[in-house]
DNA sequence: ATTATCTATAGATCTATAGATAATGC
DNA sequence: ATTATCTATAGATCTATAGATAATGC
């Protein structure tokens, strides 16, 4: 083999490397099978990347930021909380549809090497402190106006990743044991999706006429 | 070392298996790893179950049980929906927190090896059918008596369920990320219980004024 | 005689490194 | 001369099995 025929064997390693730790985890990964998938031989890798676990942590990086990044981004607070609800959650289930193994990579990896916790601090930490207040002051406001039940922001925050990343932790699951397929999924994914939009602005309606809170208007 | 001397080294190295398991997955234990843990040698354990294989499919068939048996079981339908509704939610999970780990190893090894969902099938399979049919015509009724809104009863139950196995998919991860100590961690899952609880019912109220479903009281 | 436990080891990985070879840039 | 790629291999696992030994029940 010549050097660098069609793009560098770097990043082929780094594609095929993505592509097999996204499916099947860093431990059931050898550097192996990532250099059969390339095509070349497996020093290569370690010549690149020194160690598997290096090569490890340059895709973990990588989709740890897909992951956390731009969570619940309200950037435009002129919106309704309707239309703001809807928009987050939404843009969070397709981040997710875009990425189906990301769910089951992150909590995978993370289990099973909590050391890893620190990669994400470090990645995670500076951005996450300012979209949350952020959200939560656009909450807050639209609790004031009686638009919406009062609710933690935590919680609501929690309950949408729950929901968008458990049900992309189960389907593949699902799908093969009910051999259904690709379109049929396509039709799921989208049902599902407004099913969760559905739960949670439903959840977030003002209380009726009690003396509670959320109903100040 | 003498035979039997208390309880059964089989029923040890079960115990030892299981934990293991449950904690790192399959792939990550070795059988030598077990065997130190129960303190005796790595042979013994094919002794018993032949390969690692079939002593983990013992442990699995044991926890599958444990999580998709019962679940959303409403055994008196004299209940209020309310009072229903928070016990199937309630119940599901207080079974995730008396076994933390369930939700990651299902998921875990129902995605890294798909042949396992046969083992599945079998067990859940013939009950899940019945409750699952009980559970939607108790919904069915008290949508029609106006007390809750329209939802699929498959919808609501993915969500109950999302939302309790994500939050113990993440909690040990945010626990050991921000120094948690027990008993604060004990505060914070009731805290999120009532939340889930809270969340669930709050979706669940009728409509309010629009000529749609959920008003015909 | 049978059963439980142990020691030893074969055979299959897998990661990482040493050192050879070939291509490129000077 | 440097850099990319390869071959070969050391050393560390890990699973599974063969065969020895010791305890128990008859």
């Amino acid at each position: 083999m010549t050097r660098e025929i069609d793009g560098h064997m770097e990043q082929k390693i780094l594609d095929a490397a993505e592509q097999l730790f996204l499916d099947k985890g860093f431990a059931l990964t050898s550097t192996t099978e990532i250099a059969a998938a390339v095509g070349c031989n497996q020093a290569l890798i370690h010549y690149y990347f020194r160690t598997k676990e290096r090569l490890f942590e340059a895709v973990f990086e990588k989709k740890a930021k897909i992951f956390f990044s731009n969570i619940f981004d309200i950037s435009e607070s002129s919106v309704s909380l309707e239309e703001g609800i809807r928009r987050v959650t939404e843009a969070h289930f397709d981040m997710i549809r875009q990425n189906p193994r990301l769910p089951f990579f992150i909590v995978n990896e993370l289990s099973t090497n909590p050391a890893r916790i620190e990669t994400l601090n470090r990645i995670v930490g500076p951005s996450i402190g300012r979209v949350f207040s952020r959200f939560s002051h656009w909450l807050a406001e639209e609790e004031a106006k009686g638009n919406m039940r009062h609710i933690d922001p935590f919680d609501l925050i929690a309950s949408v990743v729950s929901l968008n990343a458990a049900f992309f932790l189960a389907a593949p699951i699902v799908k093969r044991a009910r051999g259904i397929d690709d379109a049929s999924f396509e039709q799921i994914l989208d049902a599902r999706k407004k099913a969760i939009v559905d739960m949670v602005l439903m959840s977030l309606r003002p209380l009726r006429d009690s003396g509670e809170r959320g109903d100040q208007r």
